[in-house]
DNA sequence: TCTGGGGTCCTAGGACCC
DNA sequence: TCTGGGGTCCTAGGACCC
């Protein structure tokens, strides 16, 4: 970690709502909904009759009757998106998008080209509102982790700049859950001893959280709660997985009919499949129950593939194995996704070793995950005796 | 007035391999 | 024949994020 804040992380704020008020008039500083059966986005208007989201339409109007509706418009928001992510890349090669509206930045380096991360983090602000019409919050800090609740509090239409050797006292008075990765399950984990601040968790240590919440979720909840946050911001982050899902209602349905809802959600993934050449080996179905239980079957093909058939055919199959399980308890979801999709533009570099136990075959492997990010490098061959060991390096 | 649609990452057991 | 360490891949489930 170097000595600066460096890191921006950049949250445009109740997206959806915002581009509906962006795009009518009539909209603005009146409480919206942007969703169907359930809300989507809410704009800060609605959000002050403590209207939340996932929250169904139907409670939402309960709470804020005044609420004006809008449905969905996802193509007016992948434009917006766009847009923004384009002043986002005009302020710094390296972005990291982390979804449709927020995306960290590491501005270190510009200093003498475009001044303090501040300043950065101001103008940015500035450009989007410009050149978008959309409002957005950045937190700067010297992690990601705390850059990401630094704009969580700066919400909405904030700066909030965390200056080195002020992290500890702005994270510890806060809440559990404003923690990155902790949700309603952790947090009662941690209620029920009666932790409920950030400073709390930093001081009961790391072996009581791991004895909590077990060996990964506590060390990483430590180290968290000291702002111990090694990872850097990455560009060319390709995801790992496409999917579709289709909410049927309690009602029940017929057999024929779910596999018709099947076959029309295969066809939409492998469009999007071929859009982006993206080819897959595992397909996934998932099932949701009247009970809310779920459910996922899966299996790997031998070969990726984009291929409506080929996909089809195992979902399918995976959805027939599934039938007993979808008559006991009624199905009120179904959803297919293809994973494990190719990594193509994949380089291999082949190092030749004498010694398996070389270090310096693990200070190469860190200097690569280093460049590319942890998870987007592997070996490709344990190194066993006789085996000609090699490290290929995968940019996801 | 019960809960959308798109994802990520981690855990854990079993099969299989050297 | 038995024992062991070290590893990969597959499948299923679960928590979490926006």
């Amino acid at each position: 970690m170097t000595d600066r804040a460096t890191i921006l992380h950049a949250d445009l704020d109740s997206f959806y709502a915002s581009v509906e008020q962006r795009d009518d008039r009539a909209l603005r500083g009146r409480p919206v909904l942007v969703g169907g059966g359930v809300v989507l986005a809410a704009s800060y208007e609605a959000k002050a009759f403590g209207v939340r989201t996932p929250m169904g339409i139907a409670q939402a109007r309960a709470l804020c009757p005044q609420a004006v509706v809008v449905p969905p418009r996802m193509k007016a928001y992948s434009a917006a998106s766009k847009a923004v992510f384009e002043v986002f890349r005009d302020t710094t090669p390296i972005v990291e998008g982390i979804s449709i509206d927020e995306a960290f930045l590491e501005v270190g380096g510009l200093e003498r080209i475009r001044g303090a991360p501040a300043g950065i983090a101001a103008d940015l602000r500035v450009r989007v509102r410009e050149r978008v019409g959309l409002p957005i919050t950045v937190g700067v800090a010297r992690t990601k982790f705390l850059a990401k609740v630094a704009s969580g509090v700066g919400k909405p239409d904030g700066l909030l700049v965390v200056p080195p050797g002020g992290e500890l006292a702005f994270l510890h008075p806060l809440p559990v859950e404003r923690l990155w990765g902790v949700g309603p399950v952790t947090a009662g984990k941690l209620r029920d001893r009666q932790i409920r601040t950030v400073g709390h968790v930093a001081r009961i240590g790391e072996a009581a959280l791991v004895a909590i919440l077990g060996a990964h979720a506590g060390r990483h909840l430590h180290a968290l709660a000291h702002n111990r946050d090694p990872r850097r911001v990455r560009v060319g982050h390709r995801r790992g997985s496409i999917g579709s899902q289709c909410a049927l209602g309690r009602r029940p349905r017929p057999f024929d009919e779910i596999d018709a809802t099947l076959a029309a959600l295969v066809d939409r993934v492998t469009r999007r499949m071929r859009a982006a050449d993206r080819a897959g080996r595992t397909v996934t179905l998932r099932l949701r129950f009247g009970d809310f239980t779920r459910a996922t079957r899966s299996r790997s093909l031998l070969k990726a593939t984009m291929q409506t058939r080929t996909i089809l055919e195992t979902a399918r199959a995976l959805l027939t194995a599934a039938r007993p399980l979808i008559e006991e308890r009624g199905l009120t979801l179904v959803g297919v996704a293809v994973g494990n999709l190719d990594r193509d533009g994949a380089v291999q570099l082949e190092l030749p070793f004498d010694d398996p136990h070389d270090d310096s075959l693990d200070a190469a492997l860190d200097l690569v995950r280093d460049r590319f990010g942890s998870s987007s490098v592997t070996r490709a061959a344990s190194l066993g005796r006789d085996l000609n060991p090699s490290v290929p390096i995968l940019p996801d």
